[in-house]
DNA sequence: GAGCCCATGTAATAAGTTACATGATTGT
DNA sequence: ACAATCATGTAACTTATTACATGGGCTC
């Protein structure tokens, strides 16, 4: 139930249609949650019905631009201060660190070293993201800001990790 | 399709039934990857229709031991060395950070540092996780250390950065 | 009028969760 | 005998991915 959440939120933001949102989760929130075109319109239908959003204007090209209802902010809300359950865990990356055994140090090392390039260019990605960004327009940035902070200490702390990783590796054994 | 190599690592590691590796999801792996019993059964049979693996004992009740093929370990090993495509953002927590201007300042702090608690009992959890492991006993662990090391800065991150939220959306406004 | 972007939708499949259903064996 | 644990499986439902299918409108 989570993706209908962040559609509440993106239209809590400003009104938008299914193509206008299917945008803004390949840019401003790529970093964050993803939906593909055809789950979003299919969840699109479900909240309208549940009377979540309405459709506030139609368009060229059969063009619908949804807004929230006052239900849909309310049910914002209070999902944005329910802490919920912590999220099971699963990132592929460790599941293959805890299986390397498998295959000779060498490349077990250099599996992770690899990792610790591509936390790298995360890393990159997310300087030159936050370098792009206006951070004056103020208000609908202001906390994507600390989003933005997460994602590069959650990169730095990756390399971090591969770099003593790769090192114990090449120590432990020869 | 990555149930499918958990199990592969575990089995490859040593044989067990259903019942068994349902047992290390539970434990070992509860950090890095999660099964449910009625998905592990599914999984075990399309593995063994697949030849992945094999029935290498039966037991009471029922029980089927299985064990890894050696197509299962080649497998395993070419997955293992596969970076794979990088996996889909999707945080619940960082969704609400994104959209915590919906809400007043106070609540969005609360919001953050109860983030934080939260991640100060998961580094208390790995800290007593870490102290109940017999680290002598070797090969099997070497690279679970690995893991908990992750786990342990990933806490810590977490942490340093839901102060540093904090602090922040204390100051930006009153 | 050609090409690009806008715009919405459906179908098939895969992956994951919860609940249901059943029963044997072991230890006390 | 009773309870706990071992042990496997199925059904219904939800969520997510990929591919298919269609067509309008805008700019050059």
């Amino acid at each position: 139930m989570t993706l209908r959440h962040a559609v509440l939120g993106l239209l809590a933001d400003s009104p938008g249609s299914g193509y206008d949102l299917l945008k803004r989760f390949q840019t401003a929130m790529a970093n964050v949650w993803s939906a593909t075109q055809s789950q979003l319109y299919g969840e699109l239908g479900k909240l309208e019905k549940a009377e979540l959003i309405k459709v506030s204007a139609e368009g060229p090209r059969g063009r619908k631009e949804y807004s929230i209802t006052d239900t849909g902010r309310t049910e914002l809300q209070t999902w944005l201060l329910d802490p919920g359950p912590s999220p099971v865990p699963r990132s592929e990356t460790l599941l293959r660190v805890y299986f390397l055994g498998e295959v000779s140090p060498a490349q077990a090392r250099d599996y992770v070293a690899r990792h610790g390039e591509s936390a790298a260019r995360l890393a990159e990605h997310l300087e030159s993201l936050e370098a792009s960004i206006d951070w004056d327009d103020a208000d609908s940035s202001r906390y994507g800001r600390l989003v933005l902070e997460w994602g590069k200490r959650y990169a730095a702390m990756e390399q971090e990790w591969a770099t003593w990783a790769t090192e114990r590796i090449r120590t432990t054994r020869g």
